[in-house]
DNA sequence: ATGGCTTGCACCGCAAGA
């Protein structure tokens, strides 16, 4: 099975890209953050025809996130989770499915902005959020994924130049220790399992040319329970829709499992 | 130099992203 993250900033504007690559990757299931859209516009017959069958958790302009999996494969409806259990929250950052009896979640976490922000206070509380539900999970799941934009570079090496982002948003020492309580719980970063290019990123500013000089960070993640990433293969960022015409800002995710 | 692009909203310049 091979599971996608892909932050795809606004569906609307990237649906024929989301398309054109789930036949070019072929991905079993994906995962997509930021859609930007409300429910009653997520392009399902869209996905339906091309062989995905989709649940989303959207809302109008901001945030949304959405499950996509390929025909044939087996999906639990009744388990079907959106928004943390017991976190209060406005914004739909969360969806969970279990698919061939692997759960499979797709989270969009919070910018956060600027450390000592409020945005930033609420980055921290959410992260404790999931963290709390990610520790449920994983009892009631041995098959447990956690997919999707974490906007946190968890080490130095996963920024394009670490002195230049040094204390800054999405790469802070608070942010780092939240993202480490959670990978604590038992889960493993898919991405460091394996041998990995230098200098490999999952996001590039849309100005400045970041991308052209691969002036990135890695904060697209898929973190795995231990007995799922026993059966992980590879990982890998796939760069080839972020050179398409009027791209996402990020790339996808990829992993490869059993 | 706190900008630089891109999106959505809504009526065009602003908030938000990362």
């Amino acid at each position: 099975m091979k599971i996608a993250t892909w932050n795809v900033n606004s569906l609307k504007v990237r649906q024929q890209h989301v398309i054109d690559w789930l036949e070019l990757s072929h991905v079993d299931v994906l995962c997509l953050q930021e859609l930007k859209l409300p429910d009653e516009k997520f392009p399902h017959a869209e996905f339906s025809v091309k062989g995905y069958r989709s649940w989303c958790a959207g809302q109008k302009t901001y945030n949304g996130v959405a499950i996509l999996v390929r025909d044939g494969l087996e999906v639990d409806e009744v388990d079907i989770v959106r928004n943390i259990p017991g976190f209060e929250d406005l914004q739909q950052r969360l969806i969970a499915a279990t698919v061939n009896g692997t759960r499979i979640a797709s989270a969009y976490f919070p910018n956060g902005q600027a450390p000592g922000t409020e945005k930033f206070a609420y980055k921290l509380r959410w992260l404790d959020a999931i963290t709390q539900w990610a520790a449920d999970e994983l009892v009631r799941y041995p098959s447990f994924a956690l997919a999707g934009d974490y906007n946190i570079a968890p080490e130095d090496r996963d920024v394009h130049d670490p002195q230049a982002w040094l204390g800054q948003n999405l790469v802070s020492p608070e942010e780092r220790a939240a993202f480490a309580r959670l990978v604590s719980l038992g889960l493993v970063d898919s991405f460091r399992s394996f041998e990995q290019p230098e200098k490999t990123f999952t996001w590039w500013d849309y100005r400045m040319l970041a991308f052209r000089r691969n002036a990135g960070l890695r904060i697209d993640h898929i973190l795995l329970s231990s007995a799922l990433a026993a059966t992980c293969t590879h990982c890998e960022v796939d760069k080839t829709p972020r050179k398409w015409d009027q791209p996402s800002d990020h790339a996808p995710v990829i992993v490869y499992l059993g």
